[in-house]
DNA sequence: CAAAGGACGTA
DNA sequence: CGTACGTCCTTTGA
């Protein structure tokens, strides 16, 4: 690509405890901590450069918080998800992966030592090592604290130019006639990582008087003290408990007894569960009142009061942590209950004075996805219909559940239900998707690495999910031995992570230009949920604000899957409150 | 005091 | 329950 040299500059970025320092074509200056925004805004007017950061968290949090618009940004820690995969993306885990150095030898920041002398010693000589490289070539643990002076600043910067190049490199090598779309991957990844940063810094809008009467709720009155909060919670236990006489003292927190509360009324389960006990709701009123107990009870204790006080700010904004790409599957997390709000709490979500959200989900986004990776041409037809399923049960000669069922099943693995007819037929209508599904169960299986459409690589090692790990029940010589046990979990994992993980993806790009094209009207996105969008506009902006949400989906999904054939559909829709709209 | 397991919320 | 995630509670282990 001969354009490439030609582009705006690479400028590294490297913000320290001490100062800061920009390096690159056009720029090589310390910054001191107090002018770094107003030096961010200069810089990128003089240059437009694709700025270079080795994460966006440990860069930009500031010049987020001044609200200003960040764009083009090459995060190191995104990108190396991308070509090497794995759970750690520190800077030292950049370096390695650009240096070609062992990945378990990145050095780790050394634990915090509450007793004794000698930490306080080696930090002293820590401070006076100038080295910013071990012997080994790693970059070393404490860098960032280590950089105090414009020398070592600088230098850190330069380092940071050098791992772009190399991942630039690297993305050359993997991508072939691909390079492009990996490309587009790390700059959707990158500003994604930015979004974050302002979702942390916005919060998500919240009625505080509506969201305490649906906690009273399930809860009960705010308690006094914590007399009054024992005295609610043994009445909430009491509503259980009185189906169960002479065992009054049981500790429903405790499952153990819970089990043996449920066995002396004749209920015996393995595991209590609540869709093991959904089946005995109508056979003993206890198990009915327990399900309920546990509903209030899980609002009594992840989101009450504590948690309203905690996480809902004085400007009535729900704020947590966010992750742009977590290790598995790359799809965002969000912390203090952003990605799991019980449903019943949702009419607590609420657009703030002379404001609305415009809320738009993606419709049957993995298997439309499906059908972009595995290049399908009988399937990507099917995506034109606004209800995939439809033209997919036409063609099976089935009925729309059935055809639904089997459409999962293919892509999730499911091995309980009555999917098997369906199922061969889908193999034979859709032998190209299907296809690519059974070739990547296998690879799992083989614990061969992955990568998703936009490039991010899978790897099977260094995973901490217990189900994969060798440990896990194995099941030995029959006809179902990678459908259980280890094996068949690999296989399911990787399957649904390129579907779920180029999801992702799709996901994030699309949100990233939905982020610039609601900036101009005063919006901003408050949540991002896997699939949904939540953006916070003024009212007045919003018709104009959900065209351009749908506008961005055509816009975005054509760019991400290289071709149009594939449709991909929201549902938009303009509320004040989260659970007005219900599809 | 940390880790593990049960349970359950979301997609 | 097909796969992920985060958070709470309890018990267990060193």
């Amino acid at each position: 690509m001969s354009d490439k040299a030609a582009g705006p500059p690479f400028v590294a970025l490297v913000v320290g405890p001490a100062g800061a320092y920009a390096v690159g074509a056009g720029v090589d200056e310390a910054w001191p901590l107090p002018d770094v925004v107003r030096r961010f805004v200069d810089t990128s007017a003089r240059l437009q450069p694709r700025w270079v950061v080795w994460s966006a968290a440990s860069t930009l949090r500031e010049v987020v918080g001044a609200r200003l618009p960040v764009s083009r940004t090459w995060d190191l820690a995104e990108a190396h998800r991308i070509v090497h995969g794995g759970w750690w993306a520190t800077p030292g885990h950049v370096v390695a992966g650009c240096r070609g150095l062992d990945e378990a030898a990145v050095p780790a920041p050394r634990a915090h030592r509450l007793h004794g002398f000698d930490g306080d010693l080696f930090d002293v000589a820590a401070g006076d090592d100038t080295a910013l490289l071990t012997a080994e070539g790693h970059l070393r643990a404490d860098a960032l604290g280590w950089a105090t002076d414009d020398d070592r600043l600088r230098r850190l910067a330069v380092l940071a130019l050098e791992c772009r190049d190399a991942q630039g490199a690297a993305l050359d090598r993997l991508g072939g006639p691909h390079v492009a779309r990996l490309e587009r991957t790390v700059w959707s990844e990158s500003a994604a990582a930015v979004l974050c940063l302002e979702l942390e810094r916005d919060g998500l809008p919240v009625d505080r008087l509506a969201a305490e009467d649906l906690i009273s709720g399930s809860a009960g009155p705010r308690p006094r003290d914590e007399a009054d909060a024992a005295r609610i919670r043994s009445e909430r236990d009491a509503a259980v408990l009185r189906h169960a006489p002479g065992r009054e003292r049981t500790d429903l927190r405790n499952p153990g007894q819970v089990r043996e509360l449920l066995q002396s009324v004749g209920v015996d389960v393995p595991n209590t569960r609540a869709w093991v006990l959904e089946p005995y709701r109508h056979t003993h009123p206890l198990v009915d009142a327990l399900l309920g107990w546990r509903k209030d009870e899980r609002i009594a204790t992840t989101y009450g009061y504590r948690w309203l006080d905690e996480h809902v700010g004085p400007d009535d904004r729900l704020r947590g942590g966010w992750t742009a790409c977590d290790g598995a599957a790359g799809r965002m997390t969000a912390q203090n209950g952003l990605h799991n709000l019980p449903a019943p709490l949702r009419p607590a979500v609420c657009a703030a004075a002379g404001h609305v959200f415009v809320r738009a989900d993606l419709g049957q986004i993995e298997p439309r996805v499906l059908a972009v990776v595995s290049g399908d041409r009988a399937f990507a037809e099917a995506t034109r219909a606004d209800d995939l399923y439809a033209p997919v049960a036409a063609k099976l000669g089935a009925d729309r559940p059935r055809a639904k069922v089997a459409v999962l099943a293919a892509m999730y693995g499911q091995r309980s239900g009555a999917a098997g007819e369906a199922l061969k037929d889908l193999e034979r209508a859709y032998p190209v998707a299907m296809g690519l599904l059974d070739r990547t169960y296998a690879d799992g299986v083989a614990r061969r690495p992955v990568r998703t459409w936009g490039g991010r690589l899978i790897r099977f090692g260094g995973v901490p999910t217990a189900a994969l790990e060798p440990g896990a029940p194995e099941p030995s010589g029959s006809a179902e031995f990678s459908a259980t046990g280890a094996d068949g979990a690999r296989g399911r994992y990787a399957r649904n992570a390129i579907i779920q993980g180029s999801a992702a993806e799709l996901f994030k790009a699309w949100a990233a230009t939905v982020r610039h094209a609601v900036r101009p009207l005063g919006g901003h996105i408050v949540l991002c949920l896997h699939d949904e969008l939540l953006v916070h506009v003024p009212q007045e902006a919003a018709a104009e604000a959900a065209a351009a949400v749908e506008h961005t989906l055509t816009a975005a999904a054509r760019t991400w899957a290289g071709t149009d054939e594939v449709r991909f559909v929201a549902d938009t829709s303009v509320i004040r409150r989260w659970s007005e709209a219900k599809p």
